[in-house]
RNA sequence: GGCUAGGUGGCAGAGUGGUCAUGCAGCGGACUGCAACUCCGUGUACGCCGGUUCGAUUCCGACCCUAGCCUCCA
């Protein structure tokens, strides 16, 4: 079964062999840390969590690495109107980002670099790229010249007259051609800056991905992933910057999800229709956000609503109602190859064909003897697994705050025991009422031969 | 204006030239002391108009509509 994915280069799935058999390098772009990051920002973070586990699985050697931008004007902006110094203040968001990226079962990326710890990385390109006349200096300033790279504007299939068409910003007058990016920019003294054979200064945001990415992974990647609005400019001048300077193919598979809409229209700080990461979580397990987020195809948009996330909370109920009560095993041990479940992620990360399969697996469980229950059950799990999900215990999934007024879960187990004694006595009026107290503080309860389960909801 | 993606049942969302997505919700039934869980059953969904075809939601063309990128943005 060979992994397929969709190539933005070459707008077509292709059957995934990365540069040297056995060896995986991805590379994912970061959040710039000056804030929290919405429920759209997750996304990438979640669709390329999910491939990189199933990369981990088919190859051995896998590099997955996710940047941390902090170096940025948007930074530099929002400490100095908090007072805050910019350390500081991009370290508390970094920190911020690793907790909810956690709480979304995203692993740990293999390597986390930051942008402020490669700055001689940084001022070498650059320098190499003056060098072999890819770039040239203006007014303090470094630009890189698009014009010198005859297939710049391959990735996001523009010609550059097509973008000055439609170009709706003035040009800096220093620019030799309007298209020409920044490498490096001066900084004012009040500014962070770093000493460069130019002026005092900082690097442009595309050439700190170009730096990170050559520092660890290489100078040929396997994947590139992000946002689809990466695709350009950021993508294309990364593209332009590390192919100049490193004189070989960059990447092999660019790889770009949709974005998360409300209401028919793009999640975006710049239209303030976010809804934070962080606060969700106040309200939804993380596992339910993810769950959410996997529910809809990578490349696909995907609407985003309090509605989608109750029924994501819904269908992993009833995954998780068929795992309780049954015996445990080793799911690392089950098997997936053949199954229609890596099929599915196979073509092109086809999470929600996936999920589908889930809710099948977890039919046939309910539905096979005692016997082999733990089997299907391993199975389950270990599907569960490669996409983050199901891997809670059944019975504190179901115990776990919903919100709402708790009560504790002795109050409930005393109240149940009270009702089990009203049942032998044939007091169904007392069992009922009793049943219809909890359910008015969220907790339902399910009687079976085995005894009563309860469950908030 | 240039370029790109898309319009699927109440909602979310796959997919396919001709039996079936799947989930959530709804409805009917079984189970149950009654429920819940679970199980069984249940929906003539594929933007509009033409064309190709024995047959199109799926291929082709026109049209309408939506979103996105071209500026910071996952």
């Amino acid at each position: 079964m060979s992994l397929q994915v969709y190539n933005t280069f070459s707008g077509t799935k292709e059957v995934f062999q990365p540069l040297q058999p056995g060896r995986v390098r991805m590379y994912v772009c970061g959040p710039t840390v000056y804030n929290r990051v919405h429920i759209g920002n997750a996304r990438p973070a979640v669709v390329f969590d999910t491939l990189y586990r199933l990369l981990k699985r088919e190859y051995d050697d896998v590099i997955y690495a996710r940047n941390i931008t902090d170096i940025d004007d948007k930074i530099m902006k929002a400490a100095r109107d908090q007072g805050e110094d910019i350390g500081v203040f991009s370290q508390r968001f970094a920190g911020a980002y690793a907790e909810d990226m956690a709480a979304l079962n995203n692993l740990q990326p293999d390597v986390i670099p930051y942008a402020t710890g490669h700055l001689p990385e940084m001022i070498a390109m650059v320098e190499f790229l003056i060098e072999k006349g890819h770039a040239y200096v203006a007014e303090g300033h470094v630009l890189f010249a698009v014009e010198s790279m005859p297939e710049y504007g391959q990735l996001s299939r523009r010609s550059l007259d097509d973008m000055l068409a439609g170009a709706r910003v003035e040009v800096a007058p220093y620019k030799k051609y309007a298209g020409d990016f920044v490498l490096w920019k001066p900084s004012r003294d009040d500014e962070p800056g770093w000493d460069s054979p130019w002026d005092r200064g900082r690097p442009g945001w595309h050439l700190e991905c170009s730096a990170m990415i050559k520092k660890h992974l290489g100078d040929t990647i396997d994947i590139h992933g992000g946002g689809r609005d990466l695709t350009f400019p950021h993508h294309e001048n990364e593209r332009a910057q590390s192919c100049c300077a490193n004189g070989v193919d960059f990447v092999r598979y660019w790889m770009h999800n949709g974005y998360v809409n409300i209401n028919g229209e793009k999640m975006s700080k710049s239209l303030g229709n976010f809804r934070l990461v962080h606060d969700l979580l106040q309200q939804y397990p993380g596992e339910v956000l993810r769950f959410a987020l996997l529910s809809a195809h990578y490349r696909s948009e995907l609407n985003f609503s309090g509605e989608l996330l109750d029924q994501a909370w819904r269908s992993l109920d009833t995954l998780y109602g068929f795992l309780r009560d049954v015996e445990n095993i080793d799911a690392a041990a089950a098997e997936l190859d053949g199954t229609a479940f890596l099929a599915a992620l196979h073509d092109d990360l086809n999470t929600p064909v996936a999920i589908s399969e889930l809710h099948q697996m977890a039919k046939e469980l309910n539905k096979t003897q005692a016997s082999e229950k733990p089997q299907l059950k391993g199975a389950l799990l270990r599907a569960g697994e490669m996409l983050g999900l199901l891997q809670q215990n059944p019975e504190t999934w179901f115990q776990q705050a919903r919100g709402g007024e708790e009560v504790s879960a002795e109050m409930i187990e005393q109240l149940i025991a009270e009702r089990h004694q009203a049942k032998r006595d044939r007091n169904y009026a007392r069992a009922d009422e009793i049943r219809e107290i909890l359910k008015g503080k969220g907790v339902v309860l399910e009687d079976s031969r085995e005894g009563t389960k309860w469950r908030r909801e």
